[in-house]
DNA sequence: TCTGGGGTCCTAGGACCC
DNA sequence: TCTGGGGTCCTAGGACCC
């Protein structure tokens, strides 16, 4: 049977912004989305006062002022280079990673003898080495080592770490009664919305279940979660990660915004930021969305939202083909008139670059645009996101986001390193 | 005034074919 | 007058995740 380990970091964005700044010790803090919309992230004295999760700030602003709670708009350079050391540390302690998240990894755990052990020794080394307090579950399946690393952040008796295989079966399924379905990965509010129609409310409730039924009431996914709760490893292990079928670039504007030339500039910007993200997984797209939206909030405000499929005349990772596409697109959906909220691009049909078709008929990127296209990337990447941009995106900066709080790059720019003074 | 962004997988149903 | 049905492919949308 496989042991697998979830390592998953407390309150991550909070702690990756305390780490940097004694100031923040002990005080409640939120960490905003982009936007600085809705509060993503909350220390432990914040979760003690209250303030839920995902929660829209303009709801809690006057309550954060009352309690001292400290905000911080997001710093996803932070936050990404303080994961990839996280990464680096848990790589040299096993073998066998996969990144799944920004703060979380599955370990594969097989051969290790005392795994409750191995699971102390990862959380004492990421604390020693980077500061970061992390929860481990473990579990002879991915859901197991999941819902293990739940207990073990909520049950401090175990000292962050949970293993299944660890408690006797009347003990874990004792756990398992005390917690509702939903809290299984897998399970979303629909999901346990339907179940508890159906009688199923906790967690050994599901485990219970009949896989077959589940399949048939509910579908394939779900009656994999059944098998996985009972120890049975549906889900596969990926140590290496696949290059993402859809890349994704989009953002709600800091104000509604009417013209089509603003709109443009927004379009143009996310365009670029996915056409970059394509070339550094070395692949080409066939499809361009475009999706503009209005805000689904203002329900005093006529709605529209559309999303625009462009096919490319031939695969490819050109920004200026794919640009063509987008504009072509997002010409057809956009209608005046509305208070556009939002909008983006998505880049769909990926392939990879150099498996790429070349019969007689078929079209490739110009070598020379994708030489240039390489050079762009290299500059944009050590002088700075944007240095260099085509024009469309500079028409307007009516889109661009607020981050009225955001903290100092200090592990990723030479001048917002954080200074001691001796 | 102000309500995230980026992903994956599955499924239902339409289009099309013979 | 009677006007098929089954298979496959594709896409949009919904559910989930963090």
């Amino acid at each position: 049977m496989p042991t697998y380990a979830l390592v998953d970091a407390n309150n991550f964005y909070a702690t990756c912004e305390k780490i940097f700044d004694p100031s923040l010790v002990d005080v409640p803090l939120v960490v905003l989305s982009n936007n600085d919309g809705c509060i993503v992230a909350r220390s432990a004295e914040a979760k003690i006062l209250g303030i839920p999760m995902a929660a829209p700030m303009h709801q809690w602003k006057g309550f954060c002022a009352k309690h001292g709670v400290a905000i911080k708009s997001s710093n996803y350079t932070l936050y990404g280079d303080m994961s990839a050391r996280m990464l680096a540390i848990l790589q040299k302690l096993c073998p066998e990673v996969e990144s799944y998240s920004i703060d979380e990894s599955f370990l594969k755990l097989d051969g290790f003898s005392d795994v409750t052990a191995m699971g102390h020794e990862i959380r004492q080394t990421l604390q020693q080495h980077i500061k970061v307090t992390c929860g481990v579950g473990i579990g002879p399946s991915k859901t197991l080592a999941k819902f293990a690393n739940h207990i073990a952040k909520k049950h401090p008796e175990y000292g962050g770490v949970f293993s299944v295989q660890g408690v006797t079966e009347a003990v874990f399924e004792k756990l398992m009664a005390s917690y509702s379905a939903g809290e299984v990965w897998g399970v979303g509010r629909q999901l346990s919305k339907r179940l508890a129609a159906d009688g199923i409310e906790t967690v050994l409730d599901l485990s219970r279940c009949d896989a077959k039924a589940i399949h048939q009431r509910y579908g394939v996914v779900l009656a994999k979660t059944v098998r996985e709760l009972r120890g049975e490893a549906c889900i596969s292990f990926e140590d290496i990660a696949a290059p993402k079928q859809q890349i994704i670039s989009s953002r709600s504007f800091a104000t509604c915004l009417i013209d089509f030339q603003s709109i443009r500039a927004a379009v143009s910007h996310h365009l670029s930021r996915a056409a970059e993200k394509l070339r550094a997984q070395n692949s080409v797209c066939s499809h361009v969305y475009v999706m503009i939206n209005t805000n689904r909030f203002r329900e005093q405000d006529p709605q529209y939202r559309q999303t625009i499929l462009t096919p490319l005349p031939h695969p490819s990772a050109d920004t200026s083909v794919l640009m063509k596409a987008a504009m072509a697109g997002l010409r057809k959906g956009f209608v005046a008139g509305f208070r556009y909220h939002k909008c983006g691009v998505i880049l769909g049909e990926i392939g990879q670059a150099d498996g790429q078709q070349t019969d007689l008929f078929a079209t490739v990127d110009d070598p020379k645009r994708l030489r240039l296209m390489g050079l762009m990337d290299s500059i944009n990447k050590h002088q700075g996101a944007g240095t260099l941009h085509v024009a469309s995106t500079q028409l307007s900066d009516a889109w661009h986001m607020r981050a009225n709080n955001r903290s100092p790059r200090y592990t990723t720019c030479w001048n917002e390193f954080p200074v001691a003074y001796a």
